[in-house]
DNA sequence: TTGTAAGCGTTATCAC
DNA sequence: GTGATAACGCTTACAA
């Protein structure tokens, strides 16, 4: 192992000075620098993270918490570990993962062992255990997700009751009728994350909206499986409208759009031809769906970049947005092929 | 920050001592064990991360390196994460991520700042420029996927030409007498992924088998869009067979298995009644598909836990299989719906 | 502009 | 069975 000390040597300065060459943290004549840095390249040298982190009390590292639970949508996660991590790099920092069955043992480790400089925690429930410890430990902790109770903590998310009206609101200017929300499965709904109830009041309060009118329902499916939907949509087409009526569906569960699109095409009703489906997912989703489906995006890079700029203001104890401690993203409308024609 | 001295003055025992309950690496007489234990308790102690690393040169960090290059198939390697995330934990190990964009230097990073003690890079090429630098690190490398040269290193993989074999014996076995298989896609070809050849050479040679006798075909799409799968179908189906044909298709690629199906279903074409379909996927995929297609299994979680487990072997010193330094895991074989019925 | 030296919080080698 | 104490490799006052 080449230490800063062999590299001192070789360019015939101290050990500090190699140190403040890299970190820049006080002028050095250019032929110094020059010397060092020779030296630095023709050794190879790589400071040692665990020596820096001792010596600063900063190891350069993120925490991620990811919900790795059952029954969470992976296909959704990736774009956040991907767009987080690669912030992280931008800024010379690592990414340590910890899983969300580590609970609340797996912050309190992650910060007291001093493993990581700051935590970005996924998927926060709404009554999360989590965040009263998070919100005790000596790092700053970014929440994806919007608790009841951020106790202060940094939030961002995307803003799902805004979804929730966005889709029933499209629904009811393109002249539906009557409007069927097949909710969040069980087991998503056992996990109490935020984001169903946040979408189920947008969804709710737009149906109820004078100047609409509309027919609005929500059904459960018992799970994301095929029979799931099909016993959802069951219920949803129980009572079917007069012919020539306008039924569009909403689904906010990326894991139930294509089994509700099966269990559609299984029946005869062609989404964009007979009904409408929206669903809320990613593009890549909406865009790789059979057929592809008109969708809410869910932004995970967005949502992702804003919460690490967040971040690293705070951890460069820059100014920091006091204004709310809750940052929502917008959602995105794209039309695709299960949106029936105007009429 | 609470440290081993606090817990070591209140327990009135000598830091070392602290140390040596902590990793039990000598006797403690009971008395001194409760006491200290209780200290910890008490004061909460958790050991700094960055000054164990440096005293015991260990920094109980595995380096994952996973493919978030543009093309990658997604959803894929949750699983993989996951997977190794989980069995790090049970080794008491913290896992961090570092991503293939940043090629041969995220290893070295990885490697000669300490900041892990092994390293699992995911989804080698078949002359991975990433190969001969792990070689000559110095902490242990094992490879997901196997290259050309694995350089003496570990190699976990699926048993791609293995599955490529069972995918063509399947639809000889079953009276199918034409067999194409919709490839790759260029910009995977043009990762250089060493199964994307084991897989066609495994399909190749079954075709090939004398018993079986059957007319094969191999086409390429463009991309795995829709469009792309539209392209190749073209040309798949361009000379049909005599009616009464059967005619299976061999989808290696998991994105391109969607949009594969549903421009067979939009040609009136349905898998599992006019023709058969089988994917290589994870089961997972192929549950939710439209229609649930029958596939080969990638099986990450195994792929990943075989590659752990070498891992820690070599990491605690103890014996490694020297048989062979490349580990192929058994695909299995489930039939879904888009398998015709036997003649 | 540069050097000296005192930590940072563990581990592990001696000694007893 | 336990206690001193010297590393580990770096950062950062404090001097010069």
């Amino acid at each position: 192992m080449v230490t800063s000390r062999d590299v001192a040597r070789l360019a015939g300065v101290s050990q500090s000075t190699v140190s403040y060459v890299m970190s820049g943290r006080r002028s050095i004549s250019p032929e110094t620098r020059r010397r060092v840095e020779e030296a630095i390249e023709t050794l190879g040298f790589q400071p040692n993270a665990g020596a820096r982190a001792l010596a600063s009390q900063r190891s350069q590292v993120i925490g991620l918490v990811v919900p790795f639970a059952p029954g969470a949508d992976m296909t959704g996660v990736l774009p956040f570990i991907e767009t987080i991590t690669k912030c992280a790099r931008e800024e010379d920092h690592n990414v340590i993962l910890a899983t969300e069955d580590e609970g609340a043992e797996g912050l309190t480790r992650l910060s007291d062992q001093s493993l990581c400089d700051a935590i970005v925690l996924m998927e926060v429930g709404s009554k999360d255990p989590r965040i009263p410890v998070a919100a005790g430990l000596s790092v700053p902790v970014i929440l994806i997700g919007v608790p009841d109770d951020p106790a202060g903590l940094y939030c961002v998310d995307l803003d799902y009751t805004l979804a929730g009206r966005m889709a029933v609101d499209e629904l009811a200017d393109s002249a539906h009728d009557r409007v069927v929300l097949l909710g969040y499965p069980r087991d998503v709904l056992a996990r109490d994350v935020n984001f169903v109830r946040r979408f189920l009041r947008g969804a709710e309060d737009a149906a109820a909206a004078a100047a609409h009118g509309i027919a609005y329902a929500e059904v459960s499916p018992p799970d994301t499986s095929r029979a799931g939907a099909e016993a959802a949509l069951d219920e949803a087409l129980a009572e079917l409208g007069p012919d020539g009526s306008r039924l569009g569906l909403v689904v906010p569960d990326p894991q139930l759009i294509q089994p509700t699109l099966q269990s559609l095409l299984d029946r005869g009703l062609v989404p964009g031809r007979d009904l409408s489906v929206i669903g809320l997912c990613t593009d890549r989703t909406a865009e790789t769906s059979t057929p592809p489906v008109t969708n809410l995006s869910l932004e995970p890079r967005d949502v992702s970049r804003r919460a690490m700029r967040i971040l690293f203001r705070l951890l460069n104890r820059e100014s920091v947005p006091t204004t709310s401690t809750v940052e929502l993203v917008t959602p995105r409308l794209t039309l695709r092929q299960t949106s029936l024609p105007a009429r």
